[in-house]
DNA sequence: ATGGTGGCCCGGCCA
């Protein structure tokens, strides 16, 4: 089972480099954030044609989540069994090749004074509450997407750059401390211990160019998973313009490989 | 230097 995640930052914009990467990279499921379009404009016709099932939730111009796969989408479920999520469109799970994937888009928070911040660690709490509630931790569970938490310092290029700032401030990091602790591990830290990887470079000033990043979109896998993981991999070649001149996201993929027969 | 870049969709918001 290979299984990856990626903020796209608008399907209309990233369409052309989402599909040569499915092509080149041939993943079982895709997880997709910040898709930004209305269900009845999802291109699902595009993935079906590279044999991807698709299901997505989103009303528009902000947020929308999605999931591809080609083996097989079962039990479509949206937002986290509440009114405020399902309008929100930041949750999206189905039942893929045996395993309940979610794809989630975590509120960015914008600064620490802001109500926008009470709310992403709010919606942090509801994701563990619905996780208690709806789900096993002994079965096979993945929770991928962009978190918009750098986990540890070692995530983030200049801790001391981020003093201060959303994506590292310690309730954060409790938050998704709290997650992991129903039954998910983080399963980078296995095979890059010393960190330094990033997944999300700021498209201004060059931040990608001088390694000004952070790793904030995660592979969360219960431990049935998370001990058959054998790779976790962030291609940042996908955050590059691709040979056909695509221009990319400011986010690029995560790749798990798991020892998972669909 | 209160900028910078990119996406929404067209003036300002959001990341």
């Amino acid at each position: 089972m290979r299984l990856a995640t990626w903020n796209v930052n608008s399907l209309t914009a990233r369409l052309p480099l989402v599909l040569e990467w499915l092509e080149a990279h041939a993943p079982d499921v895709l997880c997709m954030q910040e898709t930004k379009l209305a269900d009845d404009a999802f291109p699902a016709a595009a993935f079906r044609a590279l044999g991807y099932v698709s299901a997505h939730h989103g009303d528009g111009r902000w947020n929308g989540v999605a999931i591809v796969s080609k083996v097989g989408l079962q039990a479509p479920e949206c937002g986290l069994a509440s009114e405020e999520d399902a309008h929100g469109c930041r949750v999206i799970g189905a039942t893929c090749g045996g395993i309940r994937v979610y794809s989630v888009y975590v509120p960015n928070g914008r600064s620490l004074d802001s109500e926008h911040y009470a709310y992403k660690l709010a919606w942090l709490a509801r994701l563990r509450a619905y996780l208690d509630e709806r789900c096993d931790p002994s079965s096979p569970v993945a929770v991928c997407g962009d978190f918009n938490i750098a986990p540890a310092d070692t995530d983030v290029w200049d801790p001391a750059a981020f003093e201060g700032m959303t994506h590292v401030s310690e309730p954060e990091r409790r938050a998704l401390a709290e997650i992991l602790g129903w039954g998910l591990e983080d399963v980078f830290p296995r095979f890059h211990p010393d960190g330094g990887v990033y997944s999300w470079w700021d498209y201004r000033g060059g931040s990608f160019h001088k390694g000004y990043g952070m790793r904030i979109d995660l592979v969360l896998l219960t431990q049935v998973l998370a001990s058959r993981c054998r790779s976790l991999e962030i291609d940042r070649d996908a955050r590059k313009k691709s040979p056909a001149g695509h221009k990319p996201s400011d986010h690029t993929v995560v790749i798990a490989d798991i020892d998972w027969e669909a």
